[in-house]
DNA sequence: TAGGTAGTTGGCATTTTAGCCAAATAGCCA
DNA sequence: TGGCTATTTGGCTAAAATGCCAACTACCTA
């Protein structure tokens, strides 16, 4: 593999490893509705404060959303508003999957 | 977060993080061109055949390819064909991210 | 059948993630 | 200033991912 394609994989890589969690596809598909700050998203989530803001944290490395300080909140949106489409792939393995899984059930008789 | 949801956002997560790897990345790149043998994607990845026959199971098991013997050789491809199309997002965040930071560079006089 | 090639699997050490608690920081208001 | 709320960060433990080697299986060919 060439370095200089390594290095771009790599890069894939890190957004997506960025988004490839339930909890930060979550944040992600709300922020898609509106901005959010760190205490509406926990209190959805339902786990501790410190683990969204470090999830909050990997998806901003990764470029995914930005943050905006206001009074004593801070609040996330998404930088780039293409995040919903970029599923439309990610469904059609979930349905073909999903289409085989029953076609071998049926096969043997379910 | 509601049951179903989250039962929908991990099965998401699982496709991802399926993809959220440079070597399967390069993998999937290949395969949108031709089916590939294991000891075709080894000698092009460089790494111990192991190691490439686990990514191979890991892109398998999420759904994203399938696998067929022939002889003593195992050719895998994809199967689902819109993986190309599902980066313009990811692309889109890393250009995003690169306009930023060299932005940032110009305003402190790089 | 023996030997060789292709691939998978088990085992292991190392690294990375995840998520909680506790402590530290920042801004607001009395 | 003191206290309160919102958020981040450090520390820790448990779990998962990586990648190599070695062992094993499958198939082909002499």
């Amino acid at each position: 593999m060439l370095e200089q394609r390594k290095v771009y994989l790599e890069a894939r890589a890190r957004v997506l490893k960025a988004m490839a969690h339930a909890t930060r596809l979550f944040i992600i598909e709300e922020l898609e509705k509106e901005e959010r700050c760190v205490c509406d998203l926990t209190a959805m989530i339902g786990a501790d404060i410190s683990t969204v803001s470090k999830h909050l944290s990997v998806l901003k490395q990764a470029g995914i959303v930005l943050d905006d300080k206001r009074g004593n909140q801070v609040f996330y949106r998404l930088r780039v508003p293409c995040i919903l489409n970029f599923f439309g792939c990610v469904e059609s393995v979930l349905q073909n999957r999903a289409k085989e899984h029953a076609a071998s059930l049926e096969a043997v008789g379910h």
